[in-house]
RNA sequence: UGUCCGAUAGUGUAAUGGUAACACUCCAGAUUUUGAUUCUGUCAUUCAAGGUUCGAAUCCUUGUCGGACAACCA
């Protein structure tokens, strides 16, 4: 880590933490998902920051599945979580599950029992909720409390046995029913489930809950630092009395604001629904925040950690401006994007003095930020497809790209003059007709003549068709979240456009092994969907657009 | 009417009692065979009031605003 860079809070305590001594062994981290949705841009963070903490100090991190409720967990979510951690170019020590540790769970419980500390409660969900308090009223003590040592150790066994029915007793911590933390006031350790879980099977018919899992599970890997999202800050004390009474290795939590996008939403339960609900074609669609959605979308790994540093990481709310995340993934594929001309909506120009029948093949860079990327051939004919919002009948001031009588170049071609156009009966332009000047070819023009604008274009005879996949902002507001009613309501009806588009030639050898630059259009990337038949593209971003008329 | 956490340009994030800065955005300009990229520049910031101090974004007090907490979810 270098000195220049800023240090995050985390980095600053580890540092010192370090210096003093402390973690001769090296700290440990880990990245706890529950596998029961795909991973998110907010996971993202956690995961640089987890993984990145280990990386840079010299430690490891641990991937752990914290799947302590079987009811919502399926294999499917471990795999593209795991899938998701690795593209995005992390590796994990070990990669663990909270069910690993069932039995361990069982004998802390039971240890607490010994100690007085836990106690079955036979109450309702109902009963415990009304004894348990508001944030401003004290909580008042359940009447199986004072059960004894020797019952209570029946009851658990017996619970864990199966001689009970679901939600007939629960196994509770006994802490403090005054404490002005609601999480203190006798938490809930064991609740009765009678259901499959992904890994243990029938083998279990009792799971623990989150807080009598995740920091007991920390302590058992020796987790130095237990890094989450601020909500929950108030479970520390917990976290921290449940270590203390099982007399285990002191694991420590901190926590951190969580990641907020604008324009989206982040909650693994509205995006479920977002999918159950056909708002969006999967937890992949490339309008999806997910990882594997933002990967279908053409982000790169890079792109993302490029993100995930810059936003930063700290203790107070915040909503990053989506525009950030664009920055990032024009950064990176402006570097390594081939290049290719792509007409989204053509028009057909037809250049008056040009041999009829025939085909000039034009060099144009694959890259023009990498030296050593060569060429591709484009071929140029008499008639050519042109993007029709690069033709104006009466243009602005300051428009310099095609209107009648003014001149442009054809990008990696010739400069051509417009001489005339003609339109449908609903007044749309069809045709323009262009003179060329044969001496004002790319690359060895002894014309003398410039023009202000380049357009990029095809030639028809020769253009692929090609599907693309316009994506926009999902929300057509900024924050979902804020607003009045079902979030759902204000999704953007235009996040999604399929249009047929004209491509050059080069872009039928296009493959997923490489972005691609459409020239003054945007970044795109082959989607999975395309076909020997059908080529389809997703639009990962625009270029940036710094044309204030458009 | 509770407890805890937070508050620095539009958005984020630094500055760790000693000159308030960096990135993104915005705007302006230069270069450009992508209105891209690249380069340069401009605008703009410590929630409020008191206190401690030679000196406060930083420490203290009070207030204001925002967030979290009353799932047999994590």
């Amino acid at each position: 880590m270098s000195a220049e860079k800023a240090h995050n809070f985390l980095e600053e305590i580890i540092s010192e933490e370090l210096k003093a001594g402390k973690f001769p062994e090296g700290i440990i981290t880990r990245f706890p998902p529950e596998p029961n949705g795909y991973l998110h841009i907010g996971h993202a963070k956690s995961i640089c920051l987890n993984f990145g903490l280990a990386k840079d100090f010299g430690g490891k991190t641990n991937l752990r599945f914290d799947d302590t409720n079987p009811v919502t967990e399926d294999t499917e979510y471990v795999e593209s979580i795991m899938e998701d951690v690795k593209w995005l170019g992390f590796e994990w020590s070990q990669v663990v599950y909270s069910s690993d540790y069932f039995e361990t769970l069982y004998e802390y419980a039971v240890k607490l029992i010994k100690k007085g500390k836990a106690y079955v409660d036979d109450s309702s969900a109902a009963e415990i909720a009304a004894l348990k308090g508001t944030p401003t009223e004290p909580g008042k003590p359940s009447p199986f409390r004072d059960r004894t040592i020797e019952e209570n150790l029946d009851l658990f066994e017996r619970m864990r046995k199966g001689e009970f029915a679901d939600s007939a007793k629960v196994l509770r911590a006994k802490v403090d029913m005054a404490s002005p933390n609601m999480h203190m006031r006798d938490p809930l350790m064991y609740r009765i489930k009678h259901a499959h879980h992904h890994r243990t099977g029938n083998k279990w018919c009792i799971y623990p809950m989150y807080d009598f899992a995740h920091g007991q599970c920390d302590s058992i890997e020796s987790i130095t630092h237990s890094v989450c999202t601020l909500e929950f800050e108030v479970h520390r004390p917990l976290y921290e009395w449940f270590i203390h009474e099982l007399e285990i290795y002191p694991s420590r939590q901190f926590e951190f604001a969580r990641l907020n996008l604008n324009y989206t939403v982040m909650s693994k339960r509205k995006l479920l629904q977002l999918v159950n609900e056909n708002h969006v074609n999967g937890w992949d669609d490339p309008r999806m925040p997910t990882i594997s959605g933002l990967r279908r979308r053409g982000f790169t790994p890079a792109s993302i950690r490029q993100f995930c540093e810059k936003i930063g990481v700290a203790r107070r709310e915040n909503i990053i401006d989506f525009g950030l995340l664009e920055f990032c993934i024009r950064e990176d594929l402006n570097k390594t994007a081939h290049r290719v001309m792509v007409v989204e909506d053509p028009i057909k120009l037809i250049i008056n003095n040009y041999p009829e029948g025939m085909v000039e093949m034009m060099p144009g860079e694959v890259n023009p930020e990498d030296a050593e990327s060569g060429t591709r051939m484009i071929p140029f004919s008499k008639e050519l497809l042109i993007e029709r919002e690069d033709f104006m009948e009466n243009p602005p001031k300051k428009y310099f790209r095609l209107f009648p009588e003014g001149m442009v170049r054809l990008k990696h071609g010739f400069i051509v003059k417009c001489t005339s156009f003609e339109k449908d009966v609903n007044g749309n332009v069809t045709t323009v007709y262009c003179d060329y000047f044969p001496e004002s070819r790319s690359g060895h023009d002894t014309s003398g003549l410039q023009a202000k604008g380049v357009l990029h274009w095809v030639s028809a005879a020769q253009a692929i068709p090609v599907e693309l996949r316009i994506y926009d902002r999902l929300f057509s507001v900024e924050n979902p979240n804020a607003e009045e009613g079902d979030f759902k309501s204000y999704l953007n009806n235009d996040s999604l456009k399929v249009v047929e588009g004209f491509a050059e030639p080069a872009l039928a050898n296009a493959s997923t092994d490489h972005r691609y630059q459409f020239l003054r259009k945007g970044y795109f990337c082959l989607d999975k969907d395309s076909t020997a038949s059908k080529m389809i593209f997703n639009r990962t971003v625009t270029l940036k657009d710094g044309w204030k008329n458009g």
